[in-house]
DNA sequence: TGCCAGGCCCTCTTTAGGGCCTT
């Protein structure tokens, strides 16, 4: 685990709905590496998810706080980013906040939709969970969620909910925190399609 | 038009309820 890659992402979508919610952003980050891709959702957006990411779809095109935004095919933002993914010497892991409840259903679900999940497989060899983590590093402050854990641990705000600020804040935590490499091990788990469906 | 999740964790628990965290 000491030598595994970690990638930090984030990826905001349409809802909070992991069965069906649409990807409307992917971000993933490795020390100066960046990805970062948007695609227009079918889904309706709940409104909380207009309010929180400040996405919006008009006549067929992607907006954010009023301006527009250059999408891909859902298709093309997937296959970018395993081919992202693959240019790492390794299968890695992916690290993201609250990666078991949200992000991995998600990406394992359109994933397999599109049936590019074998490929997805052979470039990701697990996922960190960096909220479980915090939560098992520091058992006794206040919140756990990114933006406070940023404010406490960075001394910082930042843009939340734009999913590339979101995966290098998480970069920046994990380099604060160092966290023990049993506490890390602890807290990634395979990639199994049969984990969400 | 109105619809809007869910698994884990904690505790004032276990015959359960509520808050957290992600969008």
């Amino acid at each position: 685990m000491a030598d595994k890659i970690i990638v930090f992402i984030d990826l905001e979508a349409t809802g909070l709905d992991t069965s069906q919610c649409d990807i409307i952003q992917l971000a993933a980050v490795c020390e100066e590496k960046v990805f970062n891709k948007f695609a227009v959702p079918h889904q309706h957006m709940t409104d909380s998810a207009k309010e929180v990411t400040g996405f919006r779809v008009r006549s067929g095109r992607l907006f954010r706080r009023g301006s527009l935004v250059e999408t891909v095919p859902i298709v093309d933002l997937l296959t970018s980013f395993i081919d992202f993914l693959r240019s790492f010497r390794d299968p890695v892991v992916l690290a993201a906040h609250s990666v078991m409840r949200f992000d991995a259903p998600v990406l394992t679900r359109v994933m397999k939709k599109h049936h590019l999940f074998p490929q997805f497989q052979e470039v990701v060899s697990g996922f960190l969970d960096t909220f479980l983590l915090s939560k098992r590093l520091f058992p006794n402050i206040r919140g756990y969620s990114q933006v406070s854990l940023v404010s406490n641990f960075l001394g910082k705000s930042y843009d939340a909910h734009n999913a590339e600020e979101d995966a290098k804040m998480l970069q920046e935590l994990y380099k604060v925190w160092r966290p023990d490499e049993s506490k890390v091990v602890a807290n990634t788990f395979k990639v199994n399609e049969k984990y969400f469906y």
